[in-house]
DNA sequence: CCGACTCTGTACCGATCGGTACAGACGATG
DNA sequence: CATCGTCTGTACCGATCGGTACAGAGTCGG
């Protein structure tokens, strides 16, 4: 029975496959060789090939951030889920080293595809965090506030990429942490 | 004599279809529909092939900032600069409807193969307006200004498009625009 | 009118693309 | 041991990939 932590740790492999060449750089090839599994396997998991696969990491993704991210900000004290949602993405994107796959996948041509998955994993966190930043205080500012947080970490990792340098990401977390988080 | 502007010509044109479909998705037969040019033009004009095409257009869009973005920061009064910039950026990216290449490429595998192009566009342009800044009063926070003011601009892109909502980009640069000229 | 040179359409190359077909290995159940 | 469904390696498919070769069309100065 290794059906499901099967393909779970195909999906992990899968998502860094995905993050380092993109969705078209991503060839068979190059994902049976990363997750150590033949076409027949690969086929077997993922019957409707390579697209859901990327359904699959887009999905598990969503979970992640569901649950580790979005839910804090909208349950408990709302200075304690933008605490956690800071170091949770701080953590995921390693410090400005991984990218964001959902990012890369709005950028290219298969935008199209996952059009519905990426708008719903942008606006299920903006409204998460404008939630949380209401309650904390901020008043009309907090959907605002919660759209320019979003495009910062996103354009910190492009920059940080662009550049090299995951400080630039580091930076954009700090500053946003306490423009979120004034009170000392 | 066809030469120069031709190749002018087919640069503005390769510059969209990577935008639109990145490296790897923009395939010479897209390419030659989109050109009206054959192979043989092509080659011609691009003996490098692909990745000729690629370092054309990216040395294009960094003539093109340096003379509408870069230079005005650097020279005559820093705030106009600023507008001037903002100015440019907004109608550059469509208000949001048109994608960064640099930022594309900087996220999927080619990043390598263009790393210092890439990289010299941000980091030039992350000097020049951090220069406006410091001139335009802002102390020691230039340097930090300018950095988020550029991955604000980057994210805003990806979020834009990510929603299919190009208010996110306008809001964006209007914020920024306050953020950087507060005097009315 | 002649080469010489620039340009371009077409045929073609080997490699790789995503995807399919299928035989057999495997483990559980009887 | 027989059987059945799950899993997987391999061979193969047509299509497309980026790139090359080359013949011929157009365009010059001489």
């Amino acid at each position: 029975m290794t059906g499901p932590s099967g393909r779970a740790a195909a999906v992990a492999v899968l998502a860094e496959v995905f993050r380092e060449r993109g969705y078209e750089g991503a060839s068979l090839a190059l994902i049976g060789a990363r997750t150590g599994l033949g076409k027949g396997s690969l086929y077997h998991l993922f019957p409707g090939g390579k697209a859901e696969m990327a359904a699959a990491v887009l999905a598990e993704i969503r979970e992640w951030f569901e649950a580790a991210v979005f839910a804090p900000l909208r349950g408990g004290d709302p200075a304690d889920g933008i605490r956690t949602m800071l170091a949770q993405v701080r953590a995921y994107f390693r410090s400005g080293r991984r990218m964001c796959l959902v990012g890369i996948l709005a950028l290219t041509g298969e935008r199209d595809l996952f059009a519905g998955e990426i708008a719903g994993y942008f606006s299920e966190w903006r409204t998460a965090l404008a939630d949380a930043l209401r309650r904390a205080g901020h008043g009309r500012e907090a959907d605002g506030l919660s759209e320019h947080c979003l495009t910062a970490v996103q354009g910190a990792l492009v920059l940080a990429r662009a550049l090299d340098d995951p400080a630039v990401f580091e930076r954009a977390l700090a500053a946003w942490e306490q423009r979120l988080l004034p009170e000392v």
